[in-house]
DNA sequence: GCGTAAGCGGATGCGAGGCATCCGCTTATT
DNA sequence: AATAAGCGGATGCCTCGCATCCGCTTACGC
């Protein structure tokens, strides 16, 4: 098999030599996988230690650390899409905004970058896309708070909030009980239920807009 | 009025100069602050410049910074123990536990460094007294259990624990949303109450003698 | 007042750690 | 075989936190 002659993420000027090539792709995975383990506080130097290669050839294929996140942006990016797909297909709202709700906490337990790097790389593309995922999730939580199944004051930028939340409990347990997290994302998901004993929340949501801007701060 | 002789906090050697003294518990009053403000991440030489006075002069008084923090411990810990006693005064136990997780949730949103500060100082005498704050919160959860008013299966353990993962969300919120922490504390805390639609919880709570490790690792 | 010990200030040195480059050697490609 | 592309990682630069040190000042006891 020759190579696809894609040598950047666009159709750009000359094709990689191979072995560039098979490095590229491998600095993205060992880099996905740091990166998932510590966070964007991991430095290229580390990714190319784990990758085995130098740090040299890091460098010249990714000029600095914001190339590298922005070439991990779209493989990250596609998970939460997908899930976000799985659970759309929920037979109710309520469960499809539990399923998603749950499995991005999920990955975000598993995956320390993981909203780091969404939240970076702020180009029209990306507003696209995270827009597009806004509007599925928004889709669901007015589903189920159309069957009753939710509360009527959560809203769709709610959901990201709740997975720092869970991430919060992740981060700080992860040695001790990996787990954990998973107990304060189900009673998360029990305090979205609507019906008596409620109290009206109190502050109005995020905007949107301002999404990007929390997101981004490190949680330190 | 003349200086107490009571120099360090036992009644040691011989007594510092008045202008020490009065240096001493500025230093502690500015530390106070810029920790709150920045948490433990401030440095010393913060500390002495936000006091309009010399790097010297701290770490004369203090060695270091964990000096500094165990001065600090009791005037943070006391909060906390003022907060409880004032919730476990509630008249039925659920408004207890709701008024300590909510107040608890607001110390800590004002203050990043409280929960940090908290979790050092690993002595005997702060053990005893993290272990009496505990008795009295399990009072509080065990007396909204048995009044059917919290769900069964939260545990006195899960409380600091809430109060991380609000911590998250104010923190990363605190420029563009400062008070956005009070919608999810609201939301835990609707988790919180008993009834048809809970789903059990999955895992166990943290042992108690966990918790220590767990809320030292800073989130980042 | 005055002598002296105590205190003060903050420039400074040290060390850690991250980022990114550079250049002699290797290897794919034609 | 020639050559351009790639590789490696030691290295230098820089930032930042910690803590010391020493010449000057000040409170305090007599």
């Amino acid at each position: 098999m020759v190579a696809t002659g894609e040598a950047t993420d666009d159709g750009s000027a000359r094709p990689l030599r191979a072995d560039a090539e098979r490095n590229r792709r491998h600095i993205l995975d060992v880099a996905a996988e740091v990166f998932a383990e510590r966070g964007l506080a991991a430095t290229l130097n580390d990714v190319a230690h784990r990758a085995g290669i130098g740090v040299g050839t890091v460098y010249r294929r990714f000029p600095d650390k914001d190339a590298l996140v922005e070439a991990l942006w779209e493989r990250k990016f596609v998970v939460l899409l997908e899930v976000a797909e799985h659970a759309a297909a929920s037979p109710t709202g309520a469960d499809a905004v539990r399923s998603f709700v749950c499995a991005a906490a999920e990955a975000r337990a598993r995956d320390r970058g993981l909203v780091e790097v969404l939240a970076r790389a702020p180009s029209d593309r990306t507003a696209r896309q995270r827009a597009r995922l806004h509007a599925m999730v928004d889709e669901m939580v007015v589903r189920a708070q159309r069957e009753g199944a939710i509360r009527p004051d959560v809203v769709a930028a709610d959901v990201p909030l709740l997975v720092v939340m869970v991430a919060a409990v992740a981060d700080c347990a992860r040695d001790v009980a990996p787990d954990l997290w998973r107990r304060y994302t189900e009673l998360l998901l029990d305090g979205l239920r609507p019906g008596p004993g409620t109290t009206e929340l109190s502050g109005p949501p995020l905007e949107p807009g301002e999404l990007g801007s929390v997101l981004q701060r490190r949680p330190a």
